[in-house]
DNA sequence: GCAAAAGTGTTATCCCTACACCCATGA
DNA sequence: TCATGGGTGTAGGGATAACACTTTTGC
């Protein structure tokens, strides 16, 4: 194998903003570092990448770490350069984000015992590194792909009611939607498949269950 | 310093997708490999990001390299990690684009003398590495951003004409615009000025010249 | 029968689209 | 005066936004 002598290599990390929704709050998951540098501060789960794994499957392998969540959505996010933002060496970090559905959250890290523990949006601890810039960079892009995606079915479990559904919106962006306005569009997409079966949770009327048409699939609307 | 010795270092590149309108289409500038791998195929500009600089300014170096060019926008694309992408050695890519205005494309390259030269998109020949692929996603960026922000005032001259900015948006497009609805609402977007000069090339009537009133500044719209 | 959330249509407004003719200039 | 690109307004249709009451169920 050729090599490319004469030219710097550099560590190369990926680091996941991974969100969900509990108890009605955007969260995001944050592990306490256990070394220096930034000892005890809380970060972004994320490491190395290692020779024989693409940046992406580092990114995948990161989140099943910290989180024992497998098949989540991920989307790479940005790569961040600067040259002094780890104080060790050179470090160049790709960003990922992940959404992990409402349902999933509970399988490692939901729990204060962890070194790992999911903080609601408004507060969130002094980062290490850069990474405050890089959840900002993070919740930024969820809110946009809100808005010209189907991103959210990607926070949603198997099956779900459309009122939750519209409660995930509202719970990102931060501001209520009108129900008959959200219903109508959401169902003009054509991505969802009414389940036929229902859901009754309290002495009130059942609501319809639906599932995303299809899963993994993120559409890009309009 | 401390050092994160057991894990791997990459070699990280650069590449850049630099875009521009010469005569009449949108074009791609790129090199002539002068070496393996891939030698004499044509690849995207780019190089080694050096352990003093970081990700941008190696991007913004390379583009200075082999255009001449600075001071033209340029914007993060993606990052490629497949593990042999390279067939050296592990090699990760950090993709930029670049919009380079009108007029500042003869400055170098723009002669088939040099091994750089200009492509029109629809002749560009087999690219080395994952070239193909990345050129492919900042077209596709290209023309999403026409739609939502002001980033074609980007590949503007200091002054120009409704026409010559309508011009660059159907090219990029690939479709002809309704001149009356194009000058309606890019002038209700506030972000030209006129600049009360006019400028007549032939025999009929001149055209206003405007500008864009924040230069280096690209709007999102909606 | 009551409490609680589910479900359902219509109207007004705004934005986008389609479309054709006169204007200013240099030769 | 003619050839050429520059410049302008309106009307119709579709999408979006505002808005309130009835239904279903368990207790």
């Amino acid at each position: 194998m050729l090599k490319t002598d004469k030219f710097d290599r550099i560590a190369v990390t990926t680091d996941v903003v991974i969100f969900s929704i509990i108890g009605g709050a955007l969260k995001v998951l944050l592990v306490e570092r256990g070394r220096e540098p930034f000892k005890g501060q809380w970060a972004l789960p994320g490491g190395f990448v290692r020779a024989d794994e693409s940046v992406t499957q580092c990114a995948r392998r990161e989140l099943a770490e910290e989180t024992g969540v497998v098949d989540v959505y991920l989307e790479q996010l940005y790569s961040f350069g600067a040259v002094d933002r780890d104080p060790r060496e050179r470090v160049i970090t790709i960003a990922y984000f992940a959404l992990v559905p409402l349902d999933k959250t509970s399988i490692r890290a939901a729990s204060d015992a962890s070194d790992a523990r999911w903080f609601a949006l408004a507060k969130v601890p002094d980062l290490a590194f850069d990474h405050r810039q890089i959840l900002a960079q993070a919740h930024e892009r969820l809110i946009a792909k809100l808005g010209y995606s189907t991103i959210a079915l990607q926070m949603m479990p198997p099956e779900f009611t459309l009122s939750e559904l519209q409660e995930v919106y509202e719970i990102i962006r931060g501001q209520p939607l009108d129900k008959r306005n959200f219903r109508k569009s959401i169902l003009a997409l054509g991505v969802l498949s009414d389940t036929g079966k229902k859901r009754g949770q309290g002495p009130y009327r059942p609501a319809q269950l639906y599932r995303a048409a299809e899963l993994d699939t993120v559409t890009i609307i309009r």
